[in-house]
RNA sequence: GCGAAUGUAGUCCAGCGGUUAGGACGGGGGCUUCCCAAGCCUCUGACCCGGGUUCAAAUCCCGGCAUUCGCACCA
């Protein structure tokens, strides 16, 4: 039944021909790495991003904010993408090839990729380093940032950069977030935008675009506390896991990886099998579906455990989520940057009051005696602490001249201190969804085509597709077409999309519904008009062929109905 | 970014110095009691862009852009 290798042109073929995406600037030859979403295209990913909500802000209790994608430098500067995410590079002035300039000099490094430009060129001449295609000189080492570079304002002095994720977004508002959310963790939030990535050669259609879509999804956590209140009702369920250490998939079910220590720990175990029912849901066949920790190395600069659901698709296992623990990172580089406290105040279930032991001075022996000073010896004899004391006295050091005092002017008391909580750097769990990946995925997981009969059927699952159901005469006269288009008029609606269709033969209709993944089509025949089945239209079910006869005035009910769940053999 | 191949209606293909640039499918309109891309009539619509060679370029040459494949790159 599953199609073994979907042809990415024929999928892509399809999508230009039904609206679905359209490679952007076509009319003056295109860009590489950039699409437009056609009418079909755009309600599929709508219709793919209300579910991911419904999930997250209605399943999840998460907020979902909107950022700026142009950002002033600082901002990536404290994320560590101006430094990370460019490359430096070199070419090879006879044959230009393109090298990367820190992996020439790796061998002799320790550390290559601290080197400047001006050091790597240095470099390269102290150690005789050419080209390790032809020999040939190599070129003055340049950076390529990743980034799209802008100016904010006139002039050029303020740097910007179209956003590479969104994620910054939440992280320089979590002050907003943490305060809005009044004080406490966990703390969800949810975003989708677009971000930019200037991608040396797209390639693989819409698998690596310039400027993408993401729903991102920010879990701020207790540091102390990986746990996850719904973990419970799902740690018995399995998916397929491939980690780090063997690199083999293996089939195992949450508490299982997490009490191996395969996951690091259980709100990442958890947020891990979201994302498998959001992506089941939303029609990623679960056979073509795994799950993939980083290797050590394949590690971004802000990750301390991450897992990617890779979905098998034509072009190979390909990454269309990555579930990344952020650690602290991301708000410590902020807080160190901006100098701005971004902590979470962790209040302990009841205060901790302990016993101390301090010194506490006599300030009035000290006062007579010293006169003036005595208010600074006072403060130097109570930064000490009874560990100080020897043989009853203890030694200053004021001005650099040594002061012994003796217990005349100390005393050693007991203090009950009252803490009530402390200051933790929250850390961010980062469930980050590629949403034209996903896209393409549901798309290429649906398509199926019969060569024998040269018919190309999408089976969405018919909560993404982007039309619900079609309507058609059977022939556009004899009155047949005005019972349709009363039947479209009564479904059709902005949650629920029909489609009329009068023209050409029945079965042209049917398959031109097929090509686009509408579930079911309504056609209105003679019966309808007369006979035992007036009044009666047939439902016809996209994946079966199978049709049953409804009343009219049941049409609206009945497709909603079957958007709910219901089975098409229930009818 | 390098190398190779390719670029003709919406799609797939033909044409390879002089053609009203051809077909199939699709799309629009019409006819047909028409239920799975049926049939008939009819209409629609293309030489990637820019230079050059030539009396004449879709066709040959150069450059650009794009696509595909290798190499390189890729949170």
């Amino acid at each position: 039944m599953t199609q073994q290798s979907t042809d990415a042109g024929d999928l892509m073929s399809l999508c230009r021909r039904r609206g679905f995406v359209w490679p952007s600037f076509e009319l003056y030859g295109g860009v590489a790495g950039m699409f437009d979403y056609g009418p079909t295209g755009f309600s599929l990913r709508n219709n793919i991003v209300d579910i991911w909500r419904d999930i997250y802000k209605r399943g999840e209790g998460f907020v979902e904010i909107d950022s700026e994608t142009v950002n002033p430098q600082e901002v990536f500067r404290a994320s560590g993408h101006v430094d990370q995410f460019s490359d430096l590079m070199t070419y090879c002035s006879v044959c230009r090839s393109p090298f990367r300039a820190d992996h020439l000099v790796k061998d002799i490094f320790e550390n290559p990729d601290v080197l400047s430009p001006r050091e790597l060129d240095v470099a390269f001449a102290a150690n005789g380093i050419g080209c390790p295609e032809c020999g040939g000189a190599l070129g003055p080492v340049e950076e390529f940032n990743l980034m799209f570079r802008t100016t904010i304002g006139p002039g050029s002095s303020r740097v910007g950069y179209l956003r590479p994720e969104t994620a910054q977004g939440i992280f320089v508002n979590y002050l907003n977030l943490y305060r809005y959310n009044r004080d406490k963790l966990p703390l969800g939030v949810i975003q989708t935008g677009r971000g930019y990535r200037n991608e040396i050669a797209p390639r693989q259609g819409m698998i690596r675009m310039r400027e993408f879509n993401m729903m991102e999804v920010e879990l701020f956590v207790d540091p102390d506390d990986k746990d996850w209140i719904r973990y419970p009702e799902v740690k018995d369920r399995t998916l397929t896991l491939v980690p780090n250490d063997t690199g083999e998939p293996v089939v195992m079910t949450l508490d299982e990886a997490v009490g191996k220590g395969i996951i690091a720990n259980r709100v990442l175990a958890y947020f891990i099998h979201v994302t498998r029912e959001l992506l089941v849901r939303l029609g990623v066949d679960p056979d073509r579906l795994r799950f993939r920790q980083h290797l050590e190395d394949e590690m971004a600069h802000y990750a301390a455990d991450c897992w990617d659901a890779e979905a098998l698709l034509s072009y190979g296992w390909t990454e269309i989520t990555g579930i990344a623990d952020r650690g602290c990172w991301d708000l410590s580089r902020h807080a160190e940057f901006s100098g701005t406290d971004l902590t979470h105040f962790k209040m302990y279930d009841t205060p901790r009051e302990t016993e101390v032991e301090r010194i506490k001075a006599k300030r009035r022996e000290l006062g007579p005696r010293f006169k003036a000073d005595a208010g600074r010896i006072a403060s130097l004899i109570e930064a000490m602490t009874p560990a100080d004391i020897v043989g009853g006295r203890l030694v200053l050091d004021p001005d650099g001249e040594a002061l012994e005092v003796g217990d005349d002017l100390f005393e050693v008391v007991t203090v009950r201190e009252k803490v009530s909580g402390e200051r933790v750097v929250p850390h961010v769990i980062e469930p980050s969804y590629g949403l034209d990946r996903i896209f393409y995925t549901v798309l290429e997981h649906a398509y199926e085509y019969d060569a024998a009969k040269d018919y190309a059927v999408l089976r969405l699952k018919p909560e993404v597709a982007p039309v619900k159901v079609g309507v058609f005469p059977l022939m556009e006269k004899d009155g047949l077409d005005e019972v349709a288009r009363e039947i479209h008029r009564s479904i059709h609606s902005h949650r629920v999309e029909a489609y009329y269709d009068g023209s050409g033969t029945i079965g042209r209709r049917y398959a031109r519904m097929d090509e686009i993944g509408t579930p079911w089509c309504i056609t209105v025949d003679y019966e309808a008009l007369e006979g035992e089945h007036k009044g009666t239209v047939t439902i016809r079910d996209r994946d079966t062929s199978l049709q049953k006869r409804i009343p009219i005035g049941d049409c609206g009910r009945i497709v909603g109905e079957l958007l709910e769940g219901k089975p098409f053999d229930a009818l």
